[in-house]
DNA sequence: TATGAATGAGCCTTCATTCAT
DNA sequence: AATGAATGAAGGCTCATTCAT
């Protein structure tokens, strides 16, 4: 049987790991000039120098908290484009809530975006995930058209853009709701997709 | 006869006022953490201690730099709405492209942004200057679809806040677009648009 | 008649006294370090350019302000020795309670103290100022000797000093007294005193 | 065996402990506001951080300093009163001219009153451990008078009280003795002493 | 590997002082 | 003479990073 403690590579994987989430908390909350390292490792329960042990810097942090956060975000959407036609809609309406639900997660991705306007090597890295995200997002939608059978008003790669930019964009701009209230945002967003698909049908 | 010489008022107005464009392209560029003082004041031209002669703090600057900017996108949208109907369309296009071609700008409207998403005092004023705007915008939309004699596809606010999220949105999560290269984004939220429009009259 | 406008001299003495005045308050509040230029032009109401009209430096006003202070204390001390036998002990007593009741010239005084310790330049001028105070209080403790018909226990000068740097001392050793509350110090002072002359009575 | 090299607890106590030395004659030399971080880092032979290291800010160094210095001050008192009866005379002399020989020691316990004047926080911390000195004085006067056969001429409390203000008054108010130089203020205090003492025995 | 004392650059802010008005 | 905008040198403090333990 598999002995209660760790291995010495398990022990560190679990640190890092632990590191990264408390990391994934504190920028979102402070943002990257404001997530200081005492702050990220006193939340994993560390301190500093188990970050250094880790990771080569405060940014080194940054983009491996990028990848895997972009990367769970992948996950969770391709699980939708393989899901059901039928729940095809009600996932993907699901998958964009997630950012309007969780302040944490619309800070973390604008303090991305930023970071890739302002550093190129960052920027590099960054894209490239986002344009995975995108993809993924336009395959959703051209399924969930074709499922409606209504055609796409516009490019999938564009509306799949549209689509993650309005989300993003509508959170952002608004008050963060207060705990128990609806995220507004939503609805804007369902009312918008519903519009395509509706009006695309009386088309015909 | 005026006199060459700047009276003190003059004098310091303008002081002010470079202060305040140096601040615009410090936080833009750089973010609110990232600004210094130092910075801001060197960009201008001036030293360290003219800010604290003509604002109150830090945090003062980009207040004042919000409302001063908000007013200004403000007015250009007014234009809009007062312009010909039959130029609307375009002149709206060409308001919500200022994003795109002016990085800065980008910058220092998810700056505000954030910074309203974490100081309350901050996000009480902010806030009020975005929902005029939003306003300015639902006016713009209705007048667009009754000079297009097409009925909206929903909420005029809702739809305002949809086209500036959109727009804000699209611009902050693609790469800067290099100088020379048209801005990609337009053309999307130009589609969309015509979507809109197109497929409304359709419906008749 | 005089006219009701002050002439220019007699208006820049005006200023010169309000100035000090201030510097006065300021000084014993804030200290020497905390006293700003600022603060102390604004409670006189001018502004800071107001006192380098008048003044070389802040280290000038402050010298200017010693002057005038010790000058002061000096001008009642005079007339303390100058009055009645009678109500000598009675005129001492109150002299000397002045620095316990007026929390600000404690505060003026201590620092007199510790910038003649730190400027030669200023301790020279201080220390012949309050070498002419020390002579006076001799002065008067002579006559009070004499007319209790009680010998010196020791050197007027010497006991002189003992007690200006005990009432001194014993202000600034204990907590301020509250408004209201009669200054503790006083009693312990006047029951020296009183020991002094009873004690060297009972000799006889 | 113990390590050659310092653990690093030992280490931390070294830096701390050089550091409120430095704190001491810095803070002396140059009171409270002209004492700055640098300038105690830096005569310690640290840098800045290390004093953010050790301390939560400036005034704790300070207070820190103060608990530290009166707790010296109170031990050698309690040795004091320990000693024989017959060398409490020449003991009590002896630290009660410890402030007119260290000049610093004056300036610095000038500084603390200064500082328990103006911070409310300060000063309960400071008074409580200045009330302690007074009473070991008390309780050191108690044992003189008592070994000379003479009755106090007032309230021990109170005689402490003046004794220890009159020494720093005296101190304070003179010209700080050049090098070499006996203290003068020394002979005063003396005199004041054999003053009550013998006149007391007259007395009977 | 993880710790945390120490470093030192950099930040926001204050303030004595200057000088054009 | 008085004003107050602008200067620029500090000052207290934070924080990413290093390194001996």
């Amino acid at each position: 049987m598999r002995p209660a403690r760790l291995t010495r590579a398990e022990q560190q994987a679990q640190t890092r790991e632990r590191l990264l989430a408390a990391a994934e908390r504190v920028f979102a909350r402070h943002g990257y000039g404001g997530a200081s390292i005492d702050l990220i490792s006193a939340e994993a329960g560390y301190s500093k120098g188990a970050i250094y042990s880790n990771f080569e810097s405060k940014e080194a942090v940054f983009l491996e908290l990028a990848r895997v956060y972009m990367g769970r975000r992948m996950t969770e959407l391709e699980h939708v484009v393989g899901g059901e036609p039928s729940k095809l809609a009600g996932a993907l309406s699901q998958w964009l809530q997630t950012m309007q639900v969780d302040g944490d997660c619309l800070m973390l991705v604008t303090e991305l975006q930023l970071q890739a306007r302002r550093s190129p090597a960052f920027a590099e890295q960054y894209y490239a995930l986002q344009q995975k995200q995108t993809r993924a997002m336009a395959a959703v939608l051209e399924r969930l058209f074709k499922a409606l059978g209504v055609p796409m008003p516009m490019d999938p790669i564009d509306l799949a853009d549209a689509m993650l930019a309005l989300t993003h964009g509508i959170t952002l701009q608004r008050p963060e709701p207060k705990s128990g209230t609806p995220a507004d945002a939503g609805r804007v967003i369902d009312r918008l997709m519903k519009t395509f698909t509706r009006t695309q049908m009386a088309r015909k």
